[in-house]
DNA sequence: TTGCCTACCTAACGTTCGTTAGGTACGGTC
DNA sequence: GACCGTACCTAACGAACGTTAGGTAGGCAA
């Protein structure tokens, strides 16, 4: 008695149709500045049917959030699958939160310039899943030991990468050499 | 017959309380999530009171961006009175930088989260202002003559700093520690 | 054929938004 | 004492907000 694959495919697909252009917005007014109707019109729904998929516009938010955070972890696991190792490590990791940022929807962009901004209940239900993307970072910068206490690099490497939303040209622009330098900068100290 | 000393100093602190709660909910909230209302509750007046000093919301965000300039600007002239050379002068004015963010109110903090998301008229008005402020910096890191291109390091530094509103806690953290370790990672290649 | 579920719709709710009109109380000027 | 500008106020405007109630059209199941 399983629902068949054609609603299940047409139940996700417009959620996620729902989810995309809530983050493109989001990325460009932050969530206050993004109005249901908005969405609505650039998904081709009424406002009214968007609570056929959602419960609020806060659950809309907290989706997008979470799917930012899903982008970041699958590039991070792709990276780690390459087996780099020292200074390499770091720059293929660099790389891979680049990639999440510019080459996977505008969801982890999204996350990284309006997350601070959004309503308490939306940041306080996405956290524990932030945490787990930072803890990685932290032991990674932990095992390369760099001259920076670990604390404080992670925070100075995520402002460095993250603020390229502001300015990164994903057209024009090269990831690869960006994620070079960035590393570079960050890596002095490394042992081994 | 110009107007009384008083009557000057009234003016310029409402104003200035106006703009001081608007730059601490903006930076908060975002723009788009502070409602007149809630400026003028903080303020101690009533939301159609603000129109006795600024035309239109916009033009209360716009004062708050401005000021954010001002304090950035003012923190790079005590800087560059120093007379520090070589790599000395960028950490002196990296902490500058920082001491905008986080020792002079909340107007800075305010501009660098939450323009990117502002009104397009509002951008457009400030950006000329934003852009003299960069500019001291392209020359500062060109005339230093860094490994990377200047251009990146310019945006990657700000990045670095720029984020410390992030996590950056004003009453337990040490600005001094935080510039010293930033300047020392974008100070590799430093000739002089 | 009937009935149910899905995916939307129209219409409207109460609230809040930025903004305007038209006061009032008061300190200083003539 | 009449007058005027300043700094606020109350009251209200239309528009937009998130959200709810109650449809309808079409596909699938029995």
């Amino acid at each position: 008695m399983a629902v068949t694959d054609t609603t299940d495919l047409d139940r996700a697909s417009a959620r996620q149709r729902i989810l995309d252009v809530t983050a493109a917005l989001v990325l460009e007014h932050g969530v206050a500045g993004v109005a249901q109707r908005q969405i609505a019109e650039q998904v081709g729904i009424k406002a009214a049917s968007l609570y056929h998929h959602f419960a609020s516009k806060n659950e809309i938010v907290e989706a997008v959030f979470r799917q930012g955070i899903d982008v970041m972890e699958r590039a991070w696991d792709d990276a780690a699958a390459l087996g780099a190792t020292g200074r390499d490590r770091l720059a293929v990791h660099v790389r891979a939160h680049l990639s999440a940022l510019f080459e996977n929807g505008p969801y982890t962009a999204a996350h990284v310039t309006a997350f601070r901004t959004a309503p308490v209940e939306v940041r306080e239900a996405v956290v524990p899943m932030r945490d787990a993307y930072e803890a990685r970072w932290t032991d990674l910068l932990n095992e390369l030991e760099l001259a920076t206490p670990t604390g404080l690099s992670r925070l100075t490497l995520f402002g460095a990468m993250n603020a390229a939303v502001e300015w990164f040209d994903a057209e024009r622009g090269n990831l690869d050499e960006l994620a070079e330098i960035i590393a570079r900068q960050f890596s002095e100290g490394v042992m081994r």
